[in-house]
Parts: C-alpha cells; structure tokens; sequence
DNA sequence: CTTACGGACTAACGCTTGTTAGTTTGAGCT
DNA sequence: AGCTCAAACTAACAAGCGTTAGTCCGTAAG
C-alpha cells in the first residue's frame, strides 16, 4: 500500500482550484478529469462521487476552524488577545488551502447530507466569536457597539483573505497576521 | 404601451434571489419558471437568455458603483471624508439591491461577452480607492501602511455587507454608515 | 363582432450532465 | 512466464439542460 489516497488527494486538490474558478456547479466531472489528463469516467477509481469531493474539501476546514476556536475560548487571555489569535488562525488556515476557502466560501449551499453539520459548526463559531466581543465590551477592552455588527465586519475581512493571499506570497503569515490584527483593531485612522 | 418592461423586470427580480440563494449556474430555467409560476419556455417571452438575466443584474450595479466613485474622486473633500462616502456608497447600493449584490460578488465570473468590460470597471474602481488612501496616507491622516491591504480589507467587509443586511431590516441605512465608517476608520479598540 | 396581440401553453430539439459497466493496459511480484 | 491489481480506457445510460417552434386563449381597441 502506496501512501494511501495520493491519487484521489491529487484530483481533490486540482477540483479545489476549478471549484474557486468557476463555483462547484459550473464544473464539470469532465473539466475535472482534462485538468487531470484523463477521462471522466477514470475519476471513478478514485472517488465516489462529485458531492464527495465537495464534502472532502468543506469540512475538513470548516473542522479546522471549530477546533482553533476550541483551543482559543479555553485560553486564560484578554479578549483582545484573543482576538488576535482568530486572525492568526484565518491566516494560517487561509495560507496553507487559499483554493478551499473558496469553496467554504461561496459552496457550502451545495453540500447535501452534511449541509446541517456545516451551518451547526458555523453557527457554533460565531457564536464563539461574538461571546469573546461581549467579553470584551465587558472588560472595556472593546468599544461599545452591536458586537453582532463588529464580528460580522471582522469577520468578512477575514473570511475574502483567500481572495487576495494568492497575490501576497511574498510575505509571510506571521507578519501579516500582525498587520491585520492592527488594522481591525486600532483602525486606519493616524 | 404599459409601463414598459414589468413583467420581464419581476422575472429578473425573481431570478436574483434564485441566484443568491443557490449561484447562477445551479438555477435552472425550470427552477425560475417555477418561481414564476409559468413554464420555462414562456420566459423567452420577455427575456433572451439566462445570459441576458445576468448581466442585467450585474452591469447596471457595477456602473452604479463607478459612477458613485466618480462624482466622490472630483470632490475637494479630505481622504476621510471620501472613505466614508465610499462606506454610505456601499451601503446604498447594498439596502436597496441586497440580492442583486450576491451575483456581482460570486457569478461575475459566468458573464460572457461583458466579462472584460465588467473587469475594466472593478480594476477602475479599485484603482480609484488605493488612490484616495494613498492621498490619505500622505496627508497624514490615515495610518502608514499597505494601502492595497487597507483597500482590501475595507472593501472585504463593504463587499460582504449584502449578507447581512437583510437580517438588520430595522436599522436604517445612514445610521449603519455611519456606525461601520466608524468601526473601520478607529477600529474596535477602546 | 372582428381583429390584434401579449403572454401563456405543449412538444420537442440537440447537447451536456453525473455516473455505471465492462474492458484493456502495464508495472511489479513470485 | 505467469499473476495480480491499480488505474486507465471505451461506450453507453437516463436525466436534465437551455432554447425554439408552433399553438391557443383572453382581453381590449376598432
């Protein structure tokens, strides 16, 4: 047994790119298999359907932001530090699959059987992440606004950053997740 | 001659909460039709081709939003000033056309013929709001650093305004330009 | 009453979709 | 040399796609 899952971790990731290109549905099972250099039925050794590959991309991320945010609520910190370490979590996440936030993104509708494990574990993380604003309101660490409105703003830049990271490949994560924290936090104001 | 246009404009009107909800290329003529309550072969009564539907949607808030720009980049207004035009432009746009905001954010890409026109205006655009936080940054009024990243990550959450809008029904639209002017321009930070 | 016509209908078209069945190929082991 | 098996292939399927052609109906103007 070779590594186990090359192959198919191959087609999955050449659908990740298709998938940010063009949205899950505007693909085809046989743009998938040129991009690939074979013929569409040939996928089928592989996986089992396009749905599956979907899934594979969706919420093995959206996985992976629950257990940040697990880690990150736990944490004996001021909430701004917190705060702080979602955005190094978005980065990160964002940097190493920029492809599959797009599908996370602008695809999740098209989950079928795992649609309301996806919405449950989104809804759990904002709920997370508006209970550390409130906590911060609270310490009068954050100013004193809908802290629905403030999370939505913070979050919508965080979420498009796969939109632009593939442009930035120059710098690294680290610095840009510093700069970012800076910027929501204090502002743009001098 | 009565009032020129109704019909196709509710199925146009119908076809963008379809989109929304789903993504242009996952709504079917049948899906719109049904939504319409008629068949889908009586839509090519009133319009030419899905196609058509789209760039009706699309274009006509792309040039809203160039031609908001225009009329704000001639003013002899402080760079701040004309940042938070650009929030209440947005915000605008957004209340009166939230559905409408989904297609030009996530299917811009299916436009076929007006796809490099489409372009051309979102590059002006973006052109135009560096420039500004570039005249900003050098009139010391807004803080020093990548504008690009400023523009993004201002834009990234204007541009996810159509998410959640409609859920904020009550709060009306100057207020909330005002509110997110502010969580932009000084940040959440006390 | 007749005519015109907007706006719906049914039927069908050629093509593309995701997927299955069955077959062939070729490299690596014994 | 013969066997195994992963991984490609060809051919085809039923269903669904956007769209067209041709028809019918009801209202309003002459």
């Amino acid at each position: 047994m070779n590594t186990e899952g090359t192959r198919r971790d191959e087609i999955i990731n050449t659908a990740t790119k298709l998938f940010k290109e063009k949205g899950y549905s505007a693909v085809t099972m046989r743009d998938l298999a040129t991009a690939m250099g074979m013929k569409a039925a040939s996928l089928y050794n592989h996986i089992n359907s396009k749905q599956e590959i979907l899934k594979a991309i969706i919420i093995s991320l959206a996985e992976e932001f629950t257990q940040g945010m697990d880690v990150i609520k736990k944490l004996d910190e001021k909430a701004i530090e917190k705060l702080k370490m979602i955005v190094a979590l978005h980065v990160d996440i964002t940097t190493r699959n920029p492809y599959g936030m797009a599908s996370l993104n602008n695809d999740w509708m098209h989950l079928e059987e795992q649609l309301v494990y996806y919405l449950k574990l989104r809804e759990s993380y904002e709920q997370d992440f508006v209970e550390i604003i409130k906590n911060g309101i609270a310490s009068n660490e954050v100013v004193n606004k809908n802290p629905e409105v403030i999370m939505f703003s913070i979050l919508s830049t965080l979420r498009s950053l796969y939109l632009w990271i593939p442009k930035k490949e120059e710098i690294d994560s680290k610095v840009l997740a510093e700069n970012l924290s800076d910027l929501l936090i204090n502002g743009i104001n001098k």
